[in-house]
RNA sequence: GGUAGGUUACUCAAGUGGCCAACGAGGGCGGACUGUAAAUCCGCCGGCUUACGCCUUCGAUGGUUCGAAUCCAUCACCUACCA
């Protein structure tokens, strides 16, 4: 299987500016390619692993990966799929999420390696000194703004009269066409992929280094990942699923993909991870025959978690996960669940409060998080779904105090199925 | 600059003097059923309160009124048409 056919069968093919050259070309030998990020916040978050894998999986091929950091860019604001103008972010904010954007972009792929190192590049380095003059002279005038005006992104926005669309905005497609030429130019990249959002600004590239230097390059999209049910992928009510440790637990990590509907589990195996066809057919075959093992689920929450926080935190993951979800907390041992005390999410709360007639069970759920208020916490409680250590904890009355304690300073808040909260008794 | 229209809770969107904490839909959260899935059905979704009830909200400020999301004035922002 080449790497376009693996490429289709992975649901990862949505569109390229010419399949049979591009064929063709990768059959020749190693290419360039690259693909942007845009440093929109200061983590990157799971709908991003899409491109960046999928430069790994070029990279696997033999391939010359380049992972762009939008320091431009960013300073802009792409309109494509979005149906509002989006606000400023200040010069501060980018230079500070591109320093945490490239650190996890170089965590995906292989710097080291002799043949095919990965090179990480910022756009900021060739678009900040060129004058507007300059860029209007150089780059503008390859461009008609019919041409600009036709493009979905634009055009989505020019129709929307309530929204409308800035100059600014409307430039950002000039801006990744530059990129595209420069690295044509400077480190003859010859491909550059995205989501099949990104299909424009990736045309105005090849546009670009059609007319500048009489050159090719080629242009391969991605479908955007979906949900079985529509609903856009990678946000979760609590909000988006980030790649950072620090705001989104390796736990919850874990659990997002461990709780994937059986109708779009399959399809992430193939677009996110690295299992081999056979096996995530073997996997698609066990979700048939076997579905409450949950097998699917549980590989892909395993191969996520593991990739992007390494193999330490996923054990973390999967020991807090046994525990959580085991159902009676009876027989567990003291070891285990200070593992767990780690790796839940968890609210240190004074041991004096639990003296006495103790902290409403109402308090408590509002200080771990499980409750916006007092109110909701007790309608919760009496809709049936709180529990205390596992134990369905009906009265709104209740109030937890030392006799709560398990292992000595530990006290396990559930609301729902699976929503926990671990009061850390100081 | 002129004229007209708009700004309501997480989102969309009703409401044009008391019955409004505010219709409805989406979404979310809980429950039942299950498999940490989907679909379906039920309940809840401003805050405080065991409850009666109280408090804060309908772009902002001030006013009219016994009483305002609803009327008036000023301001801010958005949109359209005209200049």
């Amino acid at each position: 299987m080449t790497l376009l056919e693996e490429l289709q069968w992975r649901g990862l093919y949505a569109d390229c500016t010419d399949q049979d050259a591009l064929t063709k070309r990768l059959a020749e030998g190693p290419i360039a390619l690259y693909c942007g990020f845009d440093p929109t916040a200061d983590s990157l978050h799971v709908g991003n692993l899409v491109p960046l894998l999928a430069l790994r999986r070029f990279q696997l091929a033999g391939h010359h990966p380049i992972a762009l950091a939008g320091g431009a860019t960013g300073m802009v604001g792409d309109p494509s799929g979005k149906s509002a103008e989006r606000n400023l972010q200040t010069p501060e904010q980018v230079a500070l999420n591109i320093a945490s954007v490239q650190t996890q972009l170089a965590k995906f792929l292989d710097f080291e390696t002799r043949t095919n190192p990965a090179r990480l590049v910022n756009n900021a380095d060739w678009t900040a000194p060129v004058s507007y003059l300059e860029f209007l002279r150089e780059v503008g005038k390859f461009f008609t703004i019919n041409w600009m005006i036709a493009k979905e992104s634009v055009r989505a926005r020019m129709e929307d009269r309530e929204n409308g669309i800035s100059y600014t905005e409307f430039s950002y497609m000039l801006l990744q066409a530059f990129d595209f030429y420069h690295l044509r130019k400077t480190l003859d990249c010859e491909l550059q992929v995205g989501a099949t959002d990104q299909w424009g600004n990736i045309t105005a590239g090849t546009e670009l280094i059609r007319k500048k230097l009489g050159a090719g390059g080629y242009g391969l999209v991605f479908p955007l990942l979906t949900k079985a049910d529509g609903t856009k992928y990678g946000k979760t009510a609590t909000g988006t699923v980030w790649l950072d440790a620090r705001r989104t637990s390796p736990y919850r990590f874990y659990q997002f993909f461990m709780q994937t509907a059986d109708a779009d589990v399959v399809k992430l195996l193939k677009v996110l991870t690295f299992l081999a066809p056979a096996e995530i057919d073997a996997l698609e075959t066990d979700l048939k025959n076997n579905p409450s093992a949950r097998l699917a689920q549980k590989t892909l929450a395993r191969e996520m978690t593991q990739l992007v926080h390494g193999p330490e935190r996923l054990a973390g993951a999967l020991k807090a996960s046994d525990v959580l979800f085991g159902g009676s907390l009876d027989g567990l041992s003291a070891e285990d669940f200070q593992d767990v005390a780690g790796e839940a999410p968890n609210k240190r709360i004074e041991r004096a409060s639990l003296a006495g007639a103790g902290l409403a069970l109402t308090e408590a759920l509002v200080q771990g998080g499980l409750a916006p208020s007092k109110g909701q916490a007790r309608k919760d409680i009496e809709g049936g779904g709180v529990y205390v250590n596992n134990v369905k904890a009906p009265e709104s009355t209740r109030a937890l105090t030392t006799a709560d304690l398990i292992f000595g300073s530990f006290i396990l808040l559930r609301k729902g199925k699976r929503t926990y909260s671990l009061l850390n008794v100081g």
